[in-house]
This record gives C-alpha cells, sequence and structure tokens, in this order.
DNA sequence: AAGTGTTGTGGAATCGATTACTTATACTTA
DNA sequence: TAAGTATAAGTAATCGATTCCACAACACTT
C-alpha cells in the first residue's frame, strides 16, 4: 500500500503539502501540485480512511440496523437510503437483528465502536432500555418507522391507514370486520394499526366481538391460523378481514382458498405493506403501500443534515398509498 | 471518547498493560487486571477500531457488492452471509450497484479504500476490465454465482437447472418448448440457462424455432412483453415455456391470464429462482430454488478461511431444489 | 527602511491503539 | 552460588493521515 509518505517523497514535497494538496487547504504552488498528481498517478495511491477517521473522528459510514434483509420491506428502505448516501460518499455498514431483540442493543453498541458517523435504526422494539442506550449515544440517530422520544423519526401514518381501510370496508357495506394483528409491543405494527381498526368501527357504532380479534406474529403460517381461528371461533362471522401485514393477509388468503371461500365474495381482505407480490395474488391484495424507498431516503436526509449542524430533531409523517384492488 | 490511556491512568498502569489485558496477550496480574477491568466497567470503554486497524490492518468488515438490495434473491444471500460473519464479529459494508456496471467497479475501489479485510462479489457482469481489477486485487474476494478465473466462487448449477426443468416439460410430453432469457453476456443467467434449454431439446432430438427464444431484462414486464412475443410471432405455438427468472415467469403468467390462456391446461410454464412469492401463485410456479442464504453462507465461509490463511481458491457448486408446483 | 500581507513550505504534535524491546523481580536448578 | 527462566510491567516506535505553528521569500505600502 502506497502511503501519503511516498508520495511526499517522490514529489521531492512534505507530507504537509501533499495534504495540503488532497484537501484543497492552505496553499500548493502549481508545480508542487502537479509533481504530486504525478506520483499519486502512478502508484494508484488513495489515502487511508482509518488514518483519517483516526485524526478527523469522521467516517463517512452509516450504521443501519434492520430486523431482516431478506423482506422486502428493509429492502425497500435500506435501497432508498443507500440512494441518498452513495451520492455523497457515504457507505452502509449493516447490522441484521433478525428479529432478537438482545441485538438490537449489541449492534448499536458494535456500530458506535466502529465510529459510525450516524446510526438509522429501523428495527421494531419495545424494549425500555433500548430507549435509555439511545438517548445517552452522542451519535446522530434516526429512527424509522417507530415513535421514540428524544430522536428524530420518519413515521407511516399507521393510524390512518389503519382507519382508511376500515372505512373502505365499511363503504362496501360490510360491518363484520375482523382483524389479524400483532403484538401490542410492536407500537407502530402492533398497537397503533389496531387503534386505528377500533376508532373507526367505534366511529360507526359498530360492535367488534372479541373472537375477531386474532393475533399473529410476522410470518404466513400464523396469518393462517389467525383467519383459521377467526372463522372457527365465532358463529358470528366477519365478512372482512383486516390484516396489519402483507404477509399476515396472504397466509389468511390461503387459509380461505383451501377451504373453498371466495374473495372477496364470502370474505373480503385488506393489509399494509405495498409489497410487490401483493400485484400477483388472485385476486390482488388490496393494501396500503409505505413507499419503503421514500423513508430510507428521508431517515439518510436527516441524518446528513444532522451531521452537518442541524441539532434540532425532526418527526416526518409519510403519506401513503392505498392500493385498491380485486380483494375487497 | 474513553481511551486507552485515560484508562491506564485510572488503573494506574501503563497503556501497555492496558492493552496486554485487552488481548490476552504477554503478563498481566491478576490486580492489574482487576484494576484495568474496573476502569472500563465505570467508563464503558471500547477500544477504536479505527487505531486498531491503523496498527494491525485487519478491519473485521467485509465489503458485499449486489446488484440490488429491494429484491428477495439479494436479500436472501446477504443475509446467510451476515449469519455466518456476525458470529465471527465481522460486520458487512454494503454497495449496492443498482446494475450499473460503471459502479461495480467503483465500489470495488471503495472498498479497497475503506480496507475490508474482504469481499464478497455478488453482483452480474459481463466486463472484462471488472476481471482485470479483481485479479489485482491483494484483498481475498469471491464471488457468487457468476464464473470468473482466478477467484474463488461459490456457483449455482445454472446448467443442471436448466436441463432439468425442460426435461420435466418433456417428460410430460411437450414437444413445442419455449424459453424466456436475458442477454448472454451474463454469463450465468443469460448463458448458462439457455444452453442448458439448447441441450436438452437436443438431446431429445426436439426442434427449436428461433421465435420460441425471447430476450427480456430482469423484471415483470418483459417477462410480459416476451411471452406475448412468443405466442404472437408463430403459428407454431409452444406449450411449455421455460422462464430463466421468476420474475420473468411471473409476467408471462400475467400475460397469459389477461389472454385467457389457462396454465398449465394451454401452456405450462416454469423458472429459476424459488422467490417466496412463486408458491402463492395461481397456481402455484414450478421452479427451482436455489437457496441463496447457503449461497450467502457459503461465501462467507469461504472469505473466512481465506482470512485464517487459505490460499487456495475453491469453486463450489451449489445443489438446487426443484419445486414442481402447480404451474406444469 | 520598516512594516504588512500574500504565498509556499516544512517540522512536529496528534489521533488511539499494538508490539518489539528492555528492565526488574522472584524462583528454579545444576 | 551462578546461571537460567517465568512473570510482570514499562519505554518508545509505529501505523497513515491532519493540522497548528513557525519560517522564508517576496511584493506592496507608507
Amino acid at each position: 500500500m502506497t502511503t501519503i509518505n511516498q508520495i511526499a517523497k517522490m514529489a521531492n514535497v512534505s507530507r504537509t503539502t501533499v495534504s495540503r494538496a488532497l484537501n484543497n487547504s492552505g496553499y500548493v504552488s502549481e508545480e508542487a501540485r502537479k509533481r504530486i498528481m504525478k506520483a499519486i498517478e502512478e502508484t494508484g495511491y488513495v489515502p487511508s480512511e482509518h488514518a483519517k477517521s483516526l485524526r478527523t473522528k469522521r467516517t463517512k459510514v452509516i450504521g443501519v440496523i434492520v430486523p431482516t434483509i431478506r423482506t422486502e420491506t428493509s429492502g425497500r428502505i435500506v435501497s432508498g437510503m443507500d440512494e441518498v448516501l452513495s451520492k455523497l460518499g457515504y457507505q452502509i455498514l449493516l447490522a441484521s437483528t433478525n428479529l432478537d431483540k438482545q441485538k438490537e442493543m449489541e449492534y448499536i453498541h458494535l456500530l458506535k465502536v466502529r465510529q459510525v458517523d450516524g446510526i438509522i435504526f429501523a428495527a421494531t422494539n419495545g424494549n425500555e432500555h433500548l430507549q435509555e442506550l439511545i438517548q445517552q449515544l452522542e451519535i446522530p440517530i434516526v429512527v424509522v418507522g417507530q415513535e421514540m422520544d428524544g430522536v428524530s423519526m420518519v413515521l407511516y401514518d399507521d393510524y390512518h391507514a389503519a382507519r382508511d381501510i376500515v372505512s373502505l370496508f365499511i363503504e362496501k357495506g360490510h360491518r363484520n370486520i375482523g382483524f389479524i394483528g400483532v403484538d401490542e409491543s410492536d407500537r407502530s405494527v402492533g398497537y397503533l394499526r389496531k387503534q386505528g381498526y377500533l376508532d373507526e368501527m367505534k366511529h360507526h357504532n359498530l360492535p367488534v366481538e372479541p373472537e375477531w380479534i386474532q393475533k399473529g406474529i410476522f410470518d404466513i403460517e400464523s396469518g393462517y391460523g389467525a383467519m383459521e381461528r377467526l372463522l372457527t371461533t365465532t358463529r358470528n362471522n366477519p365478512t372482512a378481514v383486516f390484516a396489519v401485514t402483507d404477509r399476515l393477509a396472504l397466509g389468511a388468503c390461503n387459509y380461505l382458498k383451501e377451504k373453498g371461500y371466495t374473495i372477496p365474495g364470502d370474505i373480503a381482505i385488506s393489509s399494509i405493506g405495498g409489497s410487490e407480490f401483493t400485484k400477483h395474488l388472485s385476486p390482488p391484495l388490496t393494501t396500503v403501500d409505505y413507499q419503503n424507498e421514500k423513508a430510507g431516503r428521508e431517515a439518510a436526509k436527516i441524518i446528513l443534515a444532522k451531521l452537518s449542524g442541524e441539532t434540532e430533531n425532526k418527526k416526518i409523517t409519510l403519506d401513503y398509498r392505498f392500493l385498491i384492488r380485486g380483494s375487497v
């Protein structure tokens, strides 16, 4: 590896001058600059980022923590971030927690050690230790899709999206409307979306039977199970079901098809997620597209703003697109 | 930020001793060790990775270059890598080219500057400049899903997977079999899969009309277009079609459904990819699952082996699972 | 002729670690 | 008892950059 000292020697100047030439700081004569450039050209020299970081305390790396990178949602978020960050020479150090709450905290620690310039946190969590940890972090941080005190956030409008969906069902004449959710410790997906459902039902004076509310985890199988429970534990079956994620909805659809129910004839279904696959199901799934790329882009922009001195915490709530398709 | 010097002062030893205690190298008395640990505890000190890297030339970071992180395939590959790497304290520095061949080379450069310990390259390319660049790289490198001279590779068995698919069609009685491919500059997806198709056809003495071979790019829309051309440019229509990716197949299916063809009644269809969504189409798509996570894991293992001294280049060809479902 | 400003350059400290080398004990062992 | 060795800890060089400060040389003012 070529170092700045070798370049200095080749160009017959001190390494100070080389550094100045490289960073366009201070005075460097045309001749010296030319000799330096020639030496750099010949050797293919590139300055060591580590030495630089050690001195300047900036790494041009942003740490990104996601629950998993196997899903389309995470992929789209990260993709959006990368779009903005790479343009300014920042790179992404990826950490995937695989839904392990313990790891979320470990990774924050790890990223701090790596001295990333900022952290974007896109993993769901209810852990209050994490809150604490994040608060005392002296690195800029942005949280995506989750409310948290004292940090910048990019939020989806979970509550209103949920109400919109239920409202659509009601408009179409449904009165018995079921709900497939996840644990409420997940504030966004679990709590807010459920609250939207409940409030919209109440707003129309529609009753909600306890059996209409089922819970799954984040996978397709549990959507299947939830729909099964939904249709076997009460005589008073719902004619429409709102699932909080596309995957849950997919599982639910699978159950319906298997048992010979028609969609939306017997049961209408809709969810939140906007995954690409929803378009190609039969019938195509009605879903809310959160525009995850945009969330990623916005989060990246906030981090960049913080890095250039902005101190105020921002809170952005993104709009969404309601994709009404054949399943309702 | 606490540094090793502060810890040394607090524990009343030299920073050398602190370093030794931290790295379990050389002798440190029990008492000294205790005092050091106490100081670390109190301050929450973590050694700076940059200072470390500067001295040791190891960063514990692996650079990963992918064509895009929006797709399931990439997500699964990266996820598999992360699984193996994070266990040993390595992290992933992600670079996504967005299918821009120029960027592939830029990123290799960028990762080199960041002094990553190794690079995993999972982006398709036909560029010979890249070949050169990779060859002169003194960092360990592993290429996934693409043949290249002089480097370690993790390959999918594109050729045989393609033959298996065609063979299945023939077994089911099809004789007119169409093909939706991509540009052959992509050796794996473009060339090898096509070659498998052609060879299996020849092996059974089946003719291949030029119109049966259509080309798309990597998205759903072009699959739609390819299928359209396939059925409108010749009177001698195929009764089965092999698409080289799941997305192309999906586009093709969309066209068929739109025009009222039945699958597999009028036209059988199968592809390579094993994406999760294929299971939920109607009919479910017959596809070859490449087990991308495994590819990621294997690539990670090879990099790790290289980092611990292994010099020989490895070439692994992964097996695949043929998921035969309703579309054939 | 003295003072001031601009341009160009280099010396040396610094960032936070690791590590080769040295020194100082205490304990074996021939 | 002298030599050898295991244990413990410190000194100082080093990694590859940035940056503060000092110093020249020269051109202008006044």
